[in-house]
DNA sequence: AATTGTACCCCTATATATTGGGGTGGTCAA
DNA sequence: TTGACCACCCCAATATATAGGGGTACAATT
């Protein structure tokens, strides 16, 4: 990897640690050259996934739009950076473990509305709202019901940014 | 790096690819245990960089900060998503160059400044009516005459999605 | 005032990743 | 329809990163 520094090719690390659950690895690097020493993050990327939107069109998969969907589905609600970033890797794994290089839009959603249900119960029905409304609006408003019922429309509280085992 | 599929701790990295300018490592990995297959990225970040905001207060750097302030600037501004991210690039270049532990966002905002500029006029104008107005505004105006006298106010182009060598 | 968490620093033996070669299939634009 | 580009696949020799130890400093929290 180049330096950030003086953009020389080749940096070496110096230390490695596996943070975040085993997610991710924090390196120090150090530039061969400058002796610049700066710190990258390894992260697992969704990079060869194909998403076949409503209409047919396909695109590839891209992390940000699904961030900007559930930051959507979020507005004013609260929680933390690191319960969001959690709640993204969540959503990441349950992709890749369709094993799929190809997956519909609607896959992609109903993904999320399983994990946004456990994480806010007000995003989840926005969310609801805009991905199931014109499939089966019925048993969505029979879920609704549920909700109101169960909890007074309450959202579930974020819970603390503790990664606890894999879920 | 533990596996995104079956959460065992052990994964092996079957290969490795520099990317994008030597700014980025994607590697390829294979669970020991499930043998499922991933990709991850491996980028520089900053993570031990205090921020001193006006009215003196301290928090750690953060990338998405910085990111949601450009985009704000480009609200509506033509870019794509890889012009965006070399920008980011740029600007966190400049900011390690500097070898600080702190830096004010008042710093900051002008190493912005400096990469919006050449970026989008349009966003370098609203970036600097805020980071600017209420320390130079004589300054300003003028910067603002010149800009309109040569250009009539169009935004330069943004450049195509090619990352050259080093800036 | 004490504790937790994070980034950072250093060290060493062992195991692992890397680089460079070569190659496939798919998508996109010319 | 041809070329470019990207993610992906495989192989092998060499060089490099890793894990685990132990440690400092600072900020935020309790």
């Amino acid at each position: 990897m180049h330096c950030p520094y003086c953009n020389y090719y080749d940096t070496k690390v110096t230390d490695t640690r596996v943070i975040a659950d085993g997610l991710t690895i924090r390196r120090r690097r150090e530039c061969s050259k400058c002796s610049f020493r700066f710190s990258t993050i390894e992260e697992s990327e969704i990079l060869d996934l194909t998403v076949v939107k409503r209409d047919g069109r396909r695109e590839p998969y891209n992390k940000d739009k699904l961030a900007n969907g559930l930051k959507h589905s979020l507005e004013k609600r609260p929680y933390t950076a690191e319960q969001f970033k959690s709640l993204v890797q969540k959503i990441e794994r349950d992709i890749q473990r369709r094993r799929k290089t190809e997956l519909t839009s609607h896959e992609i959603g109903e993904l999320v509305m399983k994990r946004l249900k456990s994480f806010d119960q007000i995003a989840y029905i926005r969310f609801a709202s805009v991905y199931r409304s014109f499939q089966d609006v019925s048993g969505f408003t029979e879920e609704l019901r549920g909700l109101i019922k169960a909890r007074g429309l309450k959202a579930s509280r974020p819970r603390p940014p503790i990664n606890k085992s894999a879920n």
